[in-house]
RNA sequence: GGGCUCGUGGUCUAGUUGGUUAUGACACCGCCUUCACGAGGCGGAGGUCAUGCGUUCGAAUCGCAUCGAGCCCA
C-alpha cells in the first residue's frame, strides 16, 4: 500500500468495476424484499449538474445505499424533466432562428437534440459522483412513453371533471405570448409615475363635480370597469354607490366601497380595470364586474381602446397622458417606486389578460390533509406548503403557448367549438398535426371538421407524475369515464405506492411538491409518498446563494478533480443538518481529504498485520454449513481471549453501529459522519492502536512473544470491516477500497485492493451486538486509556520521545480490586514501562518523601476517577 | 407586504420534549521528526449561545419585543 491515498486512481477503478456489474444497483421487484422506492427529482437538463444538485443527490445516494444494506429492494431511478422555455430559447439562439420560422416538428427535433446532449453531460457527472442509480429505469418526459402517460393523466382528470377550459385572467407575457404561472413571475422594482386623473360625476345635475383618482396605469382607462373607495373614508361618502364617467372613453362606472382600498394611497380613490393587477381580479370577481379587455395577447391595444387600437402599451400610455393633459383632466403626476411583475425568462413586464385556458381544479382541503399524512423532514417545511395552499386564489393554469412540450390531447369542432378529447388508444397524440381517430363526428353538432389544440401542457404536468411513473401506477383513463367519478378515482397502484421517499429542495415545495400531491390525489386517491426529505440550498464561500451571476460558483468537477468524489460527498454529509442551507467551503473539503488520508494510514498500519488474516477458521466441515458465518464468528471468538482494551474497543464499536444507524434512520448524515470520524480518529487511531501496537509487533511487555497478538488482530479486523460498511453509504469509493484491502488484500502490481470477496455495497448493514456492549469493559478500558494518555502527556511535557521507557509506574487503583479490575499488560506495552499496582495510597506517599515523584490524576470524561499514577524514575 | 428559517469562540457548525463543565471542524499558540499517519502526534488559549424583558429552582433551548441575515412568495 502506498503511503498516500490517491482518490483519482481508486475512484476510477471502482467506478469501472461497478459499471461492469450493472446488477449491483438494480431494483429486483422481488416479492421477498420490501420495496423502497425513491421519487428522484427529474432535473431540468440544462447540461450543468451543479453543486446544489450534488447536495440533493448525495442525500439520496446516502439513503439508497443505506437502505439497500438494510435489506430493502431499493429503486433509485432517474428521469429528466425536458420541457420548458429555456430549451426553446437556447435552440433559437444556437441556430439563430425564431421558432416560427420552421415547422413545429422541426423545432421540436432541435429541442430534443439539445436536450439529449445536455442529459448525457449531466448523466456523466451523476455517474462520476458514484450515484447508485438504476439506469435501466431511466426516463425522459419527452419520450413517447412518458408523453402518453401524461396525456393519459389528462384524459383521466378531464373525464373526472378535474380539468376544465375557461375564460380566465392569467399572467401573460406579451413577448413570449404565453400564460405564466405565478411561480414563473419575477418581480422588479421600477420607478413609474402615479397619475392623478379627474373623473366627472355622471349625475347630470352635478356634471361639474370631479373626483380625483390616482393610478399608475392610465393606459388602462379603457378597461376601467369600476372605481373603489374605503367605506370609512369620509371624503367620498357622497359618491359611494354613484356613477362616474371615465375620461376620454366616456363610459360610466360605479363607485364601490371596499375595505381593501388604502385611503392613504394617492387620493384614496382607485380605478378597477380588467386587469391592471391581481387586486383588480379580486375586485372583479367579488363585485361581478364587466370585462373590458383593452390589451391583446401581443401586448397591443384592442378595439375596446377605440382610437388607441393597435398601439403598444407604452405608446398608448404616452398618448393617453398627452390627451388627458390637453383636456385638462390630468391634475399632476409624481414618481413612485413599485414592484412590477416580469416574465422570469425574458424580463418583459407581464400583463393580466383574459384568455381561454385549461385549468386543473385545486383541492385545498384535500391537499392539506394529504400533506399531514406525509412525514416531513425537517418537519417545519410542511407549514410552507400549508400556507401556500391556503392562500391560493386561482386554479392551476396548465396550458402553455409553446412548442416543445406534451400536447394537450384535444380538438375543437369547427362548427360549434365543442371539445373533442382524444381516445386512450390514440396516445401519444399531437392534435395540431393529426385528426381525431376514434370517431370523426362531433357529438354535439355532427360536424366532421375539427381543429387541433395548439397549446401544450405546463411542464409540471409531466414532472408531477414522477412518483406514479416510477411506481408504475396504471392510469386507466376509461376506468371511471364519468363526470363525477373523482371520489372513486383509483389508478391501479404500482409496486410500493405510495413510494417511500421524495427528496427535494425547499425552493420547489410550492411547485413540485404541491403539484405532485395534487395529481396523486386526483389520479390515485392517495398521497404520492410516505416521506418527504427537504434539502437546503448551497451557498457560496461568501455566504450567498451560489450562482454564476454572483461569481461565487464552483462546479463539482473542480472539486472532484482535485480532492476526489468522497471528499465532496463528505462535505455534503457534514456541511450542515439536512434541510438547512449548506455553505460550500474548500476547508471542509480539505478536512474531508485529511480524514480519508488518516483512515488510509490506519488501514495501512492494520494491513501490515492483517494481510492474509483468516477471519474464519478453515473448519473441517466447511461445505456442510458454509452460509453460517455467524456460527463461525462465535467459533473464532471463542478461540481468542480478548483483553480489556479489545473488549473496550468492540464495545465502543457496537455503540458506534447503534449511533450511526440511528443517525441514518433520521437522515442526520452530519451526525453519522461525525460519529464515524470521532471513532476512527480518536478511539481507534489515537487510543486503541497505540495501546496494541506492541502486541502486534510482537514486543509484548510481559508474557510470550505472540501473546495478545491474535486478539488484537481479531478486534482490528472486526472494527475495520464494520467501519468500511458504516462508511460505505457516504464514501462509497473509499469504503470499497478499504473493504477490498481487508477481505482480499492488495493487488501485487497496483497496490490497490483486489476485492476478491464481494463488493461492500452488496453486504449487509452491521447489526449491533448487544452482548459485546459492556459498561464494565468500557470503564476498565477507559482507565487504561486514561493512564496511557496521562503518561504520554507527561512525556510530552518532559520533552521525551513517546516510546522512551520510564523507571517504573506505580498505580494506585482507588477503590478497585487490584486482582480483578486491572490488566496492566497494555499499559506496559504502550508506555514501555513496567507497572506496579497498589491499593494503598500511603505506599506512594511514603516513597515521595522528598517530593521528586510525579503523581498524575486520572480522569474519565473529565471526572477524577480516583486512580493515580506515580512516575518513579 | 406575507410565510418560513436562522443568529452559538476569529470563521463555519452541532445541540432547542429546559437540567452538571455547550459539539465538532478550520484557523491560532506552544512542544515533538515518534518504528500507520507532519494533511501527523501531544498540549493550550479562545464563547455573558444577537439584544432586552419575561416564565422557571434552573434557559442556547420556552414566551414576548427589538435588531440583523437568508430563502420562498405577494
Amino acid at each position: 500500500m502506498k503511503k498516500r491515498y490517491n482518490p483519482a486512481i481508486v475512484e476510477k477503478k471502482w467506478l469501472e468495476s461497478w459499471n461492469e456489474d450493472d446488477s449491483i444497483y438494480c431494483f429486483d421487484g422481488s416479492p421477498d424484499k420490501q420495496p423502497y422506492i425513491i421519487d428522484t427529482p427529474p432535473p431540468y437538463p440544462t447540461g450543468d449538474f451543479h453543486v446544489g444538485n450534488a447536495l440533493n443527490w448525495c442525500y439520496i445516494d446516502f439513503i439508497a445505499r443505506y437502505k439497500r444494506m438494510r435489506g430493502y429492494d431499493v429503486l433509485f431511478p432517474q428521469g429528466w424533466d425536458c420541457h420548458g422555455l429555456p430549451t426553446e430559447v437556447e435552440v433559437e439562439e444556437r441556430h439563430s432562428i425564431s421558432k416560427r420560422q420552421i415547422s413545429r416538428q422541426e423545432f421540436r427535433e432541435l429541442c430534443m437534440q439539445l436536450t439529449k446532449e445536455n442529459i448525457s453531460q449531466m448523466k456523466e457527472m451523476m455517474q462520476r459522483l458514484g450515484m447508485s442509480i438504476d439506469w435501466s429505469m431511466e426516463f425522459a418526459t419527452m419520450d413517447d412513453r412518458y408523453k402518453r402517460y401524461t396525456q393519459l393523466s389528462f384524459l383521466k382528470m378531464y373525464h373526472d371533471g378535474l380539468i376544465y377550459r375557461a375564460e380566465y385572467p392569467v399572467n401573460w407575457c406579451p413577448r413570449c405570448e404565453t400564460a405564466i404561472a405565478f411561480a414563473e413571475v419575477d418581480y422588479e422594482d421600477k420607478t413609474s409615475s402615479l397619475c392623478y386623473i379627474l373623473f366627472k360625476n355622471a349625475d347630470p345635475e352635478r356634471r361639474s363635480e370631479y373626483v380625483e383618482i390616482a393610478t399608475t396605469r392610465p393606459e388602462l382607462l379603457a378597461s376601467c370597469v369600476a372605481v373603489a373607495v374605503h367605506p370609512a373614508d369620509e371624503r367620498y361618502r357622497e359618491i359611494a354607490g354613484k356613477e362616474l364617467v371615465v375620461p376620454i372613453f366616456e363610459h360610466q362606472v360605479k363607485v364601490y366601497e371596499d375595505d381593501s382600498v388604502d385611503p392613504s394611497f394617492g387620493t384614496g380613490v382607485v380605478m378597477i380595470c380588467t386587469f391592471g393587477d391581481r387586486q383588480d381580479v379580486r375586485w372583479w370577481k367579488l363585485h361581478n364586474l364587466a370585462l373590458r379587455a383593452s390589451i391583446d395577447e401581443r401586448g397591443r391595444m384592442t378595439e375596446v381602446a377605440q382610437d388607441y387600437k393597435g398601439l403598444s402599451v407604452t405608446e398608448c400610455r404616452k398618448r393617453i397622458i398627452d390627451d388627458l393633459k390637453t383636456q385638462g383632466l390630468l391634475r399632476r403626476h409624481e414618481p413612485i417606486e413599485q414592484s412590477v411583475g416580469i416574465c422570469w425568462r425574458c424580463k418583459t413586464p407581464i400583463e393580466i389578460i383574459s384568455t381561454l385556458q385549461w385549468f386543473i381544479r385545486v383541492m385545498p382541503v384535500e391537499i392539506i390533509r394529504a400533506s399531514e399524512e406525509i412525514k416531513w423532514y425537517p418537519e417545519h417545511f410542511a407549514i410552507r406548503l400549508k400556507n401556500w395552499v391556503e392562500s391560493m386564489e386561482w386554479d392551476w393554469c396548465i396550458s402553455r403557448q409553446r412548442i416543445f412540450s406534451t400536447a394537450i390531447p384535444v380538438w375543437y369542432c369547427k362548427q360549434c367549438s365543442a371539445v373533442k378529447v382524444a381516445g386512450e388508444d390514440e396516445l401519444p397524440v399531437d392534435p395540431s398535426m393529426t385528426s381525431p381517430k376514434v370517431s370523426e363526428v362531433c357529438t354535439n353538432c355532427g360536424s366532421t371538421e375539427f381543429e387541433g389544440e395548439n397549446d401544450v401542457l405546463d411542464t409540471w404536468m409531466d414532472s408531477s407524475l414522477s412518483a406514479l411513473w416510477v411506481a408504475r401506477c396504471d392510469l386507466n383513463a376509461n376506468a371511471n369515464a364519468n363526470a363525477n367519478a373523482s371520489a372513486t378515482a383509483t389508478a391501479s397502484a404500482g409496486v410500493g405506492f405510495p413510494v417511500a421517499l421524495r427528496p427535494q429542495g425547499h425552493d420547489i415545495i410550492r411547485t413540485w411538491a404541491f403539484y405532485s400531491i395534487l395529481r396523486s390525489l386526483a389520479l390515485t386517491g392517495t398521497v404520492p409518498w410516505q416521506t418527504i426529505l427537504i434539502n437546503g440550498m448551497v451557498l457560496g464561500e461568501d455566504g450567498n446563494k451560489m450562482s454564476k451571476s454572483r461569481n461565487n460558483f464552483i462546479s463539482p468537477d473542480e472539486v472532484i478533480q482535485k480532492d476526489g468524489v468522497d471528499a465532496l460527498r463528505q462535505w455534503a454529509a457534514i456541511g450542515g443538518a439536512v434541510g438547512s442551507d449548506v455553505q460550500f467551503r474548500q476547508k471542509e473539503i480539505v478536512a474531508a481529504s485529511k480524514f480519508t488520508q488518516k483512515l488510509w494510514s490506519i488501514l495501512r498500519f492494520a494491513m501490515f498485520h492483517l494481510s492474509g488474516y483468516q477471519y474464519q477458521y478453515k473448519d473441517k466441515d466447511k461445505d456442510k454449513d458454509k452460509d453460517k458465518d455467524k456460527n463461525k464468528d462465535v467459533e473464532r471468538e471463542g478461540a481468542v481471549s480478548l483483553r480489556v482494551v479489545d473488549m473496550w474497543l468492540l464495545s465502543k464499536l457496537n455503540r458506534l453501529i447503534q449511533s450511526v444507524t440511528d443517525a441514518m434512520e433520521n437522515y442526520k448524515f452530519d451526525e453519522a459522519m461525525k460519529h464515524l470520524r470521532t471513532f476512527a480518529w480518536n478511539v481507534l487511531a489515537d487510543d486503541y492502536i497505540e495501546l496494541v501496537k506492541a502486541r502486534l509487533y510482537g514486543r509484548s511487555g510481559s508474557g510470550s512473544y505472540d501473546e495478545g497478538k491474535e486478539s488484537a488482530k481479531y478486534a482490528l479486523y472486526i472494527t475495520l470491516v464494520t467501519l468500511a460498511k458504516l462508511l460505505s453509504p457516504i464514501i462509497p469509493f473509499y469504503a470499497e477500497e478499504m473493504y477490498s484491502q481487508i477481505t482480499g488484500g492488495p493487488d501485487e502490481g497496483t497496490g490497490i485492493g483486489t476485492g476478491t470477496r464481494t463488493s461492500v455495497h452488496r453486504t449487509d448493514w452491521p447489526e449491533v451486538r448487544q452482548d459485546m456492549i459492556s459498561l464494565e469493559a468500557e470503564s476498565a478500558g477507559e482507565i487504561i486509556a486514561g493512564i496511557v494518555r496521562a503518561v504520554r502527556r507527561y512525556k510530552s511535557a518532559q520533552s521525551l520521545p513517546l516510546n522512551a521507557p520510564l523507571g517504573k509506574l506505580k498505580i494506585f487503583v482507588g477503590n478497585r480490586d487490584i486482582n480483578q479490575d486491572f490488566d496492566t499488560r497494555d499499559i506496559e506495552n504502550a508506555t514501555a514501562t513496567t507497572v506496579e499496582l497498589c491499593d494503598d495510597m500511603r505506599e506512594i506517599e511514603l516513597m515521595d518523601e522528598d517530593g521528586t515523584i510525579t503523581i498524575l490524576d486520572i480522569t474519565d470524561n473529565g471526572n477524577d476517577n480516583g486512580v493515580k499514577v506515580a512516575i518513579i524514575n
